[in-house]
DNA sequence: AAATAAATAGACAAATCTGTCTATTTATTA
DNA sequence: TAATAAATAGACAGATTTGTCTATTTATTT
């Protein structure tokens, strides 16, 4: 089934705004780079985003379906479920290593963003509920040694990722993903 | 001592932008919106700040020093060495409150602007990581179970509030850092 | 009181921003 | 092939951006 044409437009504003949105930031990047470096026209972009705050949104709900897609992947190609868990730190570790250290994008547009528009605080709130939700799962599935309850281990993980990403973003590393794995595998 | 002149003009720019960077962000505040409210005039704040940048410059580490010594103050008022760590949760959930949930400024600094300059991104890192010794000076002090090592321990602790900051600012709670607290009781 | 320094209001430049619109060309569908 | 739909380039509007400059007024200091 050949592509429709529409789409084939619609996909590369989003992955452009993906990209631009990500590494300079919602508020530094220009509709007029975007269409640019898309290499679509301008009416093209507004006929199918309605404004720059609607670019945003879509690029969202796009960029969290396709991460958390690729989260359950990597999660669940770990058997052992303990490691399922450090396999949830080591994916964001790798995710940053490949982004460059550019921080979570939610976080991102978050900050720049969030009081903007009602829908983009909206879309940022879903991904992190879903992905403490899919935590909770591994951990009630991981029988660990119960030194904490599954609500505070659960809670304990994604506070260390968010936190761990934040830091990759100040610091350009992925030290401190790194070492609270090594915390992890010491309370599971 | 009377005030100098010149100072309450540095002073009331450094407030004005203070309070706009952080509660609209750094993107979405002009300098003319910075003169207008600080009540000065554009050539007031171009003969003390050379550019924009370096009032955010000038704001981060005015704040630094601050926002430090008031958290220094907030954890010794607590003689109990334990509960000297759990005032560090205490004094970020109290701010959290205060400042109606807009995060940490230096994280928002750094997702806006810190890879303008890198004199903004130095700033950043060199707040985080004066916490983190901080933190570490706590923890082994602390007479804690060691459950964890103090390294363990320090990093944890600051993972979870930086990762409950980040929450609040996107939750508009502090739900996140209260649990980060209940956690910390029992690994102490 | 005279001389010096600093703050003021506001015009201005030059660039950039989002978003609209027109006229033309390119695909797709019937 | 004819009719329909969509993408294109680019001009344009109107607002906003940072930063500069001038002329005037207000403090401070000698």
């Amino acid at each position: 089934m050949k592509k429709l044409r529409g789409q084939i437009v619609i996909d590369k504003i989003l992955d452009t705004a993906e990209r631009l949105f990500y590494e300079q930031g919602y508020c530094n990047t220009g509709i007029n780079q975007v269409i640019e470096e898309a290499d679509i026209a301008k009416a093209s972009l507004y006929k199918h985003f309605e404004s720059k705050t609607d670019l945003l949104v879509a690029y969202l709900q796009r960029f969290h379906e396709r991460w958390f897609g690729r989260l359950e992947a990597f999660v669940h190609n770990e058997p052992n479920p303990k490691n399922k868990l450090l396999a949830v730190i080591d994916y964001h570790r790798e995710r940053q290593q490949i982004r460059e250290f550019g921080g979570c994008p939610f976080i991102k547009a978050n900050e720049e963003a969030g009081a903007t528009d009602p829908r983009v605080r909206a879309e940022i709130q879903r991904a992190k509920l879903r992905v403490k939700a899919f935590i909770a799962e591994l951990v009630a599935q991981s029988g660990h040694k119960r030194i904490l309850a599954d609500d505070e281990l659960t809670q304990l993980l994604f506070l260390a990722v968010e936190g761990g990403v934040v830091e990759a973003s100040i610091f350009k590393q992925t030290n401190d993903l790194e070492f609270a794995k090594d915390i992890l595998q010491k309370l599971i």
